[in-house]
DNA sequence: AGCACGCCGACT
DNA sequence: GTCGGCGTGCTC
């Protein structure tokens, strides 16, 4: 039986002619339909159509225009369906260059993303909206027409001749004008109406034309550099030089800078920066978000003078400001958090890494990248060095390093031989039901912060939860007061008497009986950041002191004026969430205490034990770094516990050999690949029966030898108002495996209201 | 995502 | 008999 054609229906705009010979164009969509699409490109679109440019196409049965990537060029050869022919083409130039193209299809592959999504990450919303610009008529000169009768240039002249004396000073003013200009523009330039600019048109000696212009014309802050280095020590030196040795013969290599905090990992950076820019190559940096302060961006900025920053907190329009000076080339380093990988530069010479560990670097919603991950893939393409660098590496980048696969630099001292501050523990566990241990501080710590103020010196203390009390239970009956979306226990915050939830916002005003029973009186317990705060007001009550955490870091610039207040030393104690124990550089903090170092350590995640580590030793890092010393009090009930007792002694050698083994030994990564599946949905029963399915599904599927875990419910068991449960798999054949998930998932559909997600190489695991 | 096709219940 | 409910599947 003859195949009937799939589109009777054939709008009247088909192009009926040999398709064999077209040029077709493989395109995806940005939302909705998976997979490429081939269209044929009609003869009057050939030359704008390019890979990389964005396309509307037909698409269905009722042929609505839809937005489309170009993704690949092809004759048409082979072709045996009826294809649709594009019918506009949206970018005048190409969005992606073919090495972003690439990197892309490796992250839609890698990530099992579609790849239309991926590019939806990959090009920032106000690079495809032309955010801060706007089509604009503009007036030039009219090119001679050389295809004229040749009699056309002295007509010109005579015209030219018989202008008015404002016409001519119009015609000059364009003419000499550097930019082309609007009407009213030329108007005020050459000092007239629009009388002659009218005359002009008319005349046929100026025409207007349509361009997209930025909106306004803020001018670059891009002082000339200015600061020159200080002198390397010898490893500093040691390590640049082997990543200049890289940079210069143009090859891939991973490097791992292990360098203590203050061992000056920067000014290796700096200086390996410098080789890239004299070779007319750019650097892309990228730093944790909470590390991208004005500080940190003068630090480049004072030395390579062009340079575009990338953060959350761009409008859509500057970030299409700063994304097209980086296409230009006019930038030497592009400094940004994750999505900064991804900066268009157009001659990559090498990419920095810093914090490397940080996992704020993995991305939480599709495409669910690494930006290491991703990094490593890009340097490789484009045959540049990648550096990698921290104090507490992650201990995937250690094992790599040990196994060859990365080159390790060990930068062990301090700078200027400052030496490592020492490190005490307080055993809490000793204090319970004692009068000492009403409140956040030992004695023995409230002695250290009172010394270290009488001696001149500033304090830091970590209490990684905000809030007052964490938590809030019923004395009469035992209930805990619950988020109602999340299972999740409500916070007290003092200032506004409100139980919040810190997962969905949730909030209640701070109940002073049972909301179950009704009884009065109940236990307000755990405490935070707002709670630390009340106390070091009792304690200290004439010290200057400042909380930070994102409850009182709300206001933007608040994170700076903050920072600045404790350098100029108005601020004695600077208390707070994590966003203190990172990267700061504070000469003149002789002392930090960490008030609960157990807070993270059982949240059940096989990366509880390595997070702890690095958080100890990076605010321990905090102290030290000036000529009067430094000291670091930690707060534990678990003293022996690896994790704080090696950051305790400074032992990160000793910290990662015992945890390598502990992840040998339970084939966690990197001795295995891992995938996540997070099934959710608003009926437990229901999702929890199709995440069960799904498991079989994924067991029937793979080798014997991955190991698959679950359904159960995921840690975080109830989310915004969602059940949800995971599945993990581990395996020793990452791609394979990849191969088989993308199969079922391509194969299986979840029934409505319950979604699904797959994360590769998952970093958050609740 | 949107749109058509399709197979079961209550209406002129 | 048909109008329309929204489950299923396809869109180059």
């Amino acid at each position: 039986m003859p195949q009937k054609s799939l589109f009777e229906n054939a709008p009247p705009q088909w192009e009926d002619d040999d398709i064999a010979s077209r040029l077709v164009a493989t395109v995806v969509f940005a939302t909705g339909v998976n997979g490429g699409f081939d269209y044929t490109i009609p003869d009057k679109l050939v030359d704008a159509v390019e890979v990389g440019t964005r396309v509307m196409v037909p698409l269905g049965a009722g042929n609505r225009l839809v937005l489309a990537y170009c993704v690949e060029l092809s004759r048409g050869g082979a072709v045996i369906r009826k294809l649709k022919p594009i019918t506009s083409v949206v970018d005048p130039h190409p969005l992606l260059s073919p090495s972003m193209l690439k990197l892309a299809q490796w992250i839609a592959n890698y990530y099992i993303t579609p790849l239309g999504q991926v590019l939806e990450s990959v090009l920032p919303a106000g690079v495809r909206g032309n955010a801060g610009t706007r089509l604009t008529t503009v007036l030039f000169i009219t090119e001679p027409d050389n295809n004229a009768a040749n009699n056309t240039d002295t007509k010109v002249t005579e015209l030219i001749e018989s202008l008015t004396d404002k016409q001519r000073q119009v015609l000059d003013a364009l003419r000499y004008s550097s930019e082309p200009l609007t009407s009213v523009e030329l108007q005020k330039t050459a000092h007239c109406s629009s009388a002659p600019i009218q005359a002009l048109l008319r005349l046929g000696l100026i025409s207007r034309r349509t361009i997209r212009r930025r909106n306004t014309d803020t001018a670059d802050q891009s002082p000339p550099p200015t600061l020159q280095g200080h002198t390397l020590n010898h490893e500093q030196q040691n390590a640049l030089n082997k990543i200049a040795a890289a940079i210069k013969s143009r090859r891939h290599e991973t490097f791992l800078l292990h360098g203590v905090t203050g061992s000056g990992k920067t000014e290796v950076y700096i200086r390996a920066i410098d080789e890239v820019v004299h070779g007319g190559r750019q650097a892309i940096v990228l730093v944790p978000e909470i590390s991208l302060t004005p500080q940190t961006v003068s630090r480049f900025r004072d030395r390579f003078g062009k340079v575009a920053v990338l953060h959350s907190h761009l409008s859509d329009a500057q970030r299409h400001h700063e994304w097209t000076r980086i296409v230009s080339g006019d930038v030497n380093v592009v400094v940004g958090a994750r999505s900064a990988i991804f900066a268009p530069v157009p001659n990559l010479g090498l990419i920095v890494i810093d914090e490397e560990h940080e996992g704020s670097f993995k991305q939480e919603t599709a495409p669910r990248y690494h930006a290491r991950t991703v990094a490593r893939v890009r340097a490789g393409d484009e045959k540049v060095p990648l550096i990698l660098g921290s104090a507490t590496p992650s201990l995937e980048s250690w094992y790599h390093a040990k196994r060859g696969k990365y080159t390790l630099l060990s930068m062990p001292r301090r700078v200027r031989n400052l030496v490592l501050p020492a490190v005490d523990t307080i055993d809490l566990r000793n204090e319970i039901g004692t009068k000492t241990s009403s409140g956040a501080i030992h004695r023995k710590l409230h002695e250290a912060i009172k010394r270290a103020i009488d001696d001149g010196g500033q304090v830091i203390l970590l209490l990684n939860r905000r809030g007052f009390n964490t938590q809030i239970q019923c004395q009469s009956c035992g209930e805990v007061v619950y988020c109602p979306d999340c299972n999740v226990a409500l916070t007290h915050h003092r200032e506004r008497e409100i139980a919040v939830c810190h997962y969905c916002d949730y909030q209640i005003p701070s109940p002073d009986k049972c909301p179950k029973c009704g009884m009065p009186g109940m236990r307000y317990s755990g405490f935070g950041t707002q709670r630390l705060e009340h106390e070091i007001k009792l304690r200290f009550p004439d010290i200057p002191f400042l909380r930070m955490d994102t409850d009182t870091m709300r206001s933007p610039g608040s994170h700076e004026r903050a920072l600045t207040a404790f350098r100029e030393g108005n601020v004695k104690i600077l208390l707070g969430t994590q966003m203190i124990a990172k990267g700061l550089d504070f000469p003149n903090v002789t002392l930090v205490g960490v008030i609960n170092a157990d807070t993270a350590l059982h949240l059940p995640d096989f990366r509880a034990s390595e997070r702890t580590f690095h958080l100890i030793t990076q605010v321990a890092g905090r102290t030290g770094r000036g000529d009067k010393g430094g000291q670091v009090i930690v707060q534990t009930f678990q003293p022996n516990n690896p994790a704080i007792a090696y950051a305790a002694n400074h032992d990160y050698k000793g910290f990662v050999n015992e945890e390598v083994t502990l992840r040998q030994t339970l084939g966690y990564p990197p001795f295995s690949a891992m995938f996540r599946f997070v099934i959710r949905g608003t009926d437990e029963i229901k999702t929890f029966g199709f995440a069960k399915q799904f498991a079989v599904q994924l067991r029937n599927a793979m080798e014997k030898n991955n190991k698959i875990s679950g359904p159960a419910p995921a840690p975080l068991s109830k989310l915004r108002t969602f059940y949800r449960f995971h599945i993990q798999l581990q395996t020793k054949q990452q791609e394979q495996a990849r191969q088989q998930i993308k199969k079922i998932m391509s194969e299986t559909k979840p029934p409505n209201e319950i979604q699904w997600i797959v994360d590769v190489d998952p970093i958050d695991m609740l």
